[in-house]
DNA sequence: TTCAGCAAGGGGAAATATACCCTTTTTTGT
DNA sequence: ACAAAAAAGGGTATATTTCCCCTTGCTGAA
């Protein structure tokens, strides 16, 4: 007669073999019922809408997913339904999507490599006590605030002048794609190159690509 | 009685919370045993060496690990155990490494968002008949044999180059670098515009990248 | 053995493209 | 109405691209 009070949890990842799998991991610590799997943050969502479900305890969220990311799901979440709490889960690192996830509302963020104990103990840890960050993650927060300064805001023309500079069009060409003058384009160019810390075009083009703003 | 009949597989995969995920599945089948977990190739190895064991039925191998990777552990097996079946697990459907993996003898290529039901259906296959190809890979594999008479070698002087281009030296600092007069480098510059069919160092630079001659 | 052929390394010169600096006109927000 | 952006222009110095030619050394076939 103890089934009734296991806690709730919601797991949404593309990768099927992952998610179904983890469902009986998570099964097996004997505390926690998987009620329901999504494979993307859409198809999450639109349950979300349907049943307005008030008895979850946790979400375990995949940050790499098409159709709608982890990202764009804890934004989602963030103005929509603020009340549910969610673990991310990713298998990358990177510091600019964990500083995202975090300000956007998740409650802890777990690399996949982590170990079936730790990843019990951050459950237990966000259901109890409403968060949990491993080292890494508290790590990237401490080095945002003290980096928050300089930081580089992108205009949107700039962001398709950048697109179109990581291509083999001239400068020139990309003035007449862009219907703006050839000293404009020159402009935009120069300004990015003192705000970027670069100096030529494959500087430029490099940056895009680290950035994410063009894919390769 | 009927335990001493399981097959017995090795899951090899750096992220615990999925190998560890996956053992719990795979057993849920019923007709296998996971007899180890290893969580990169290098260790993997190192227990093969040791242990020479011969009564292993399938392999999993995840594809990206630290370490020593899936393609390398995947070499060091063609060479050296040809006799164990290996099915590769990934999330990427990039085509070079496919082919690669199937090159050196892996049995079956799975994304690792395919269906739990698939995933049974593969390893069956694997262990019974002795392969598992999935639309995908088949797919990949005439692709490349159609495309294979136009190849692309770059000499060893090339790649280095192209290292230099993908930074924002000129092509002078690049000459003084490598040693070379920057006439020298100018040849190898128009002969690799030519073989790549690329009109500026941009395209260079966007080849490179793409074809993991340089990282981000 | 000799010689054609080919690849690697280097050269001259001209046409474009990039990068930098500084000024002027146009638009915009308040 | 006015200051701040955005857009555009002038001028100049390098860097890059393109084309065509030269040497040297090696290799394979006659």
């Amino acid at each position: 007669m103890k089934t009734n009070f296991k806690r709730k949890l919601i797991i949404v990842d593309d990768h099927l073999l992952f998610s179904q799998s983890l469902e009986l991991l998570i099964k097996s610590f004997g505390e926690y019922d998987v009620i329901e799997r999504f494979e993307n943050g859409k198809v999450f969502i639109d349950y979300l809408e349907e049943n307005n479900p008030t008895d979850i305890d946790l979400i375990l969220l995949d940050v790499n997913m098409p159709v709608l990311d982890g990202l764009s799901t804890m934004k989602w979440l963030k103005d929509n339904r603020p009340d549910l709490k969610v673990i991310a889960l990713s298998v990358n690192d990177d510091e600019e999507i964990i500083i995202k996830m975090i300000t956007n509302g998740a409650k802890g963020y777990l690399l996949k490599d982590t170990s079936p104990e730790i990843f019990k103990d951050a459950i237990e840890c966000v259901v109890e006590k409403g968060f949990y960050f491993t080292e890494l993650v508290s790590g990237m927060l401490i080095n945002k605030v003290n980096n928050d300064n300089k930081k580089i805001s992108l205009k949107e023309k700039e962001i398709v002048f950048i697109k179109h500079a990581c291509t083999e069009m001239t400068y020139k060409e990309i003035a007449s794609e862009m219907c703006l003058s050839p000293k404009t384009i020159d402009g935009y160019r120069e300004s990015l190159f003192d705000k970027l810390e670069i100096k030529t075009r494959i500087g430029l083009v490099l940056y895009a690509i680290k950035h994410k703003i063009v894919f390769v």
